[in-house]
DNA sequence: AACTGATTTGTACAAGTGTACAAATCATGA
DNA sequence: TCATGATTTGTACACTTGTACAAATCAGTT
């Protein structure tokens, strides 16, 4: 193993980052979660804002191929019901799997750019904005060839919602137990995952101007969330 | 006008905490955009936390008294589809209000709690908690009146994804901008609202066993946004 | 064993943090 | 006019922040 202290900053980092945010988390917080010194931190990644940067970059890249690949497959199918709802599992499976190591993404860096998104720290800003926008367009272009005849306006505004839900689903899942008084649980992500892809698809739906309704409510068929490595 | 410096103080300080949340706004910060010494601040407030308990106080019984008085005008409606949507938009639209003054909660103190809710800040987190867990109880339990034999874990599922919708809507806007290359106002509240309730009736709707599925995608009727005084 | 380059440590620094409090200022009623 | 209480100011404090850098330690090669 060659730089696995690296690993194991960059590691730390992001759990406390994900955590707390950006502004609430200092060098020193790192440093002493990887159970090193401050020095470390300045020496292997310069600043904090290149901190940051390093770990987006480690988990962007394979989050983002491994939503088109699914992407990919999805598109295949005929039956644009069908079709859809494998869009949108493709789009929020890769976000809410808790990928072991740095590979695929996984729920706690989806978490981190959610709290780093709503903290609006300039530094983040402009380290998030570029990464996800061309993946985010090409999957409304999907959903769009689903529901023919929707509105641009309507396909972009219900990507947003998805986003939101899916972010905050994962910033706050105690409210979920709470408002249910514990009936519900909310830190079950497959749960999560199977309500938010078919309460978007029956959004996504309802834009289809041409087909008919279906009758019947459609239920996910739900096979355990698992990432194969790519 | 008595304490109208208090006043201008927790304008301000919402509107900073509504933009770059909490941990990174200093008392500094917030004196000087009051134009005021930081003494001040600590004159009138005793502490940080407790200034944000003050702002929290100020916007949360209005804003609530406001969504469950719209919620009580639309109980009275018979048909269940039209109440559904009358109960969301009670719900979404004195959260979107860009209200004048401290009254009925507005645009800026949602935004405020969707940064504040993401940061996970400690002293946060506890102000917000019970403020608003017993309308968003009440609002459930009135949207399941309206789909009938639906799920209570699916009403509670939606409602978080709801919520996650309407603070993503408010924290990032430009993104809606940005995803349609300029096509779309993300900033343009009035439509945020309609397609939010759009969308989320559609979730909404789609848990409904029993009553047939409408054929034609109801568009919601959209008088301009306004707040009466209560 | 001795040299070399990479890494880790310890410590320092300037800047900024929340809070505290005496002094100055203001407003108001006697 | 003056006395009183509320407000505002200025300044100080202990502490944390990100960053910088010399010294110590480690790993690998000769």
């Amino acid at each position: 193993m060659r730089s696995s202290a690296k690993e194991a900053l960059l590691s730390n980092a992001a759990t406390l980052f994900s955590r707390s945010g950006y502004n609430a988390v200092s060098l020193r917080d790192v440093a002493k979660a990887a159970g090193v010194n401050v020095g470390s931190l300045t020496y292997h990644f310069g600043s904090k804002a290149n901190l940051l940067r390093e770990i987006y970059t480690r988990h962007t890249l394979p989050m983002n191929a491994r939503r088109l690949e699914l992407l990919g497959e999805a598109r295949r199918i005929k039956d644009p019901d069908e079709r859809l709802m494998a869009i949108l599992r493709a789009y929020v499976v890769p976000a809410f799997v808790s990928s072991s190591g740095g590979d695929g993404g996984g729920a706690e860096f989806t978490r981190m750019r959610a709290v780093l998104s709503a903290e609006g720290n300039p530094d983040a800003q402009a380290i998030i904005a570029d990464a996800f926008d061309e993946t985010s367009r090409t999957f409304i272009e999907a959903l769009g060839e689903c529901v023919p005849g929707a509105p641009l306006e309507s396909l972009v505004w219900r990507s947003q919602f998805l986003l939101g839900g899916l972010y905050y689903a994962l910033i706050n899942p105690e409210r979920v137990t709470r408002l249910s008084n514990g009936a519900v649980d909310g830190d079950d992500r497959e749960a999560a995952v199977r309500h938010l892809v078919e309460a978007t698809y029956a959004s996504f739906r309802s834009l289809s101007g041409t087909s008919p309704q279906r009758s019947e409510p459609l239920t996910v068929s739900t096979p355990p969330i698992q990432e194969n490595q790519t």
